[in-house]
DNA sequence: CATGCCTGCATGACGCGTCAAGAAAACCAG
DNA sequence: CTGGTTTTCTTGACGCGTCATGCAGGCATG
């Protein structure tokens, strides 16, 4: 992202591109490792701990704080996925049993997204260890202060992407 | 993460985990968020501006930095990817004609990734873009004193990733 | 120089996520 | 209530990444 070994070559635009500092790439690789690394091992230990994807943590937790059920759009919309990213991995947890797709009563396109006894055992099971890993992993490997910049640092970034997709498509996000 | 609704029912273990405080869930929260849409929204600027994905552009990146080709196994380690995700991306660019994937001399088990003059006219087209990208989305949202935070975030963090990976199974990390 | 292990890489199967297309119900004009 | 639009969700195709497996070439040991 800085110039590299291509540094002395003329980019194709003609015009000099505005690279990155020093200080701007080591927050860019930095957030980058981070991404993987961190997104990698905290997945491996959900997987081992309780057989369960990130994403199906994610669903099952989204719908257990909503009481077990879940209309398919509320669902995406509550977590910022696409219509066919909730579609396809319902039909996936739907199939190993750990919720149902039944049709809405008040609505009949909808779909309302419920979960099963094994899918609320799941997610109960599932939780304490995996908090337990994302301390280990994140939470505690951070000071006081630096959580909070995270968490700010966060916010400032999402805030704008978020204006973004309301204002090409103003959709609902309550989430 | 914290309790949420089912906050009254006991856990599985018997045992109370310790759940994330609000400004843990604050920066976990914000973490995932910022993690879903800036690797998403940047992934489609890139792949609108130049039809790259963002692993191709890593790819070439890297090996444009190394002055063209590179041994497989370097390339994974020096960008952290597995030997198999490697080999499978390497094929699917080879029949792009990004790279190309020789047989080595030196080492007949293994392969040099060529970047293609077609590979390399394709990341010098796409740089001053996606460092625009990046600038727009990432980096002029935040103060230096916030870039400098993430970065120290992100090392703080990758740290003992990296260690872990070292110690479970000592294999090289050049990157 | 044979034995056996380790390394470097490829491959197949599978889960995941996107985009594009489409079906069906709801909504809204006139 | 008819015709067009919008919403809700599904589906198929395809790229991506992982894990497990396999295999050929290097390497070390006797």
């Amino acid at each position: 992202m800085t110039r590299q070994e291509n540094q002395g070559e003329t980019v194709a635009t003609g015009e000099g591109p505005r690279w990155l500092s020093p200080e701007e790439d080591r927050a860019w690789r930095g957030w980058r490792r981070m991404r993987l690394l961190l997104t990698a091992r905290i997945s491996a230990d959900l997987a081992a701990d309780s057989g369960l994807s990130d994403p199906d943590y994610d669903v099952l937790s989204k719908l257990s704080e909503a009481g077990g059920e879940l209309r398919v759009t509320e669902l995406a919309g509550s977590m910022l996925w696409s219509q066919s990213r909730i579609s396809h991995h319902l039909v996936r947890m739907a199939r190993r049993g750990l919720v149902t797709r039944d049709s809405c009563a008040e609505d009949r396109r909808g779909t309302v997204a419920r979960l099963t006894d094994e899918g609320r055992a799941a997610i109960e099971r599932a939780a304490p260890d995996h908090v337990a890993s994302v301390r280990r992993h994140l939470i505690d490997r951070l000071t006081p202060a630096q959580l909070a910049a995270l968490a700010e640092i966060a916010e400032a970034v999402t805030e704008p992407l978020l204006a973004d997709g309301r204002e090409e498509a103003p959709a609902d996000d309550n989430g």
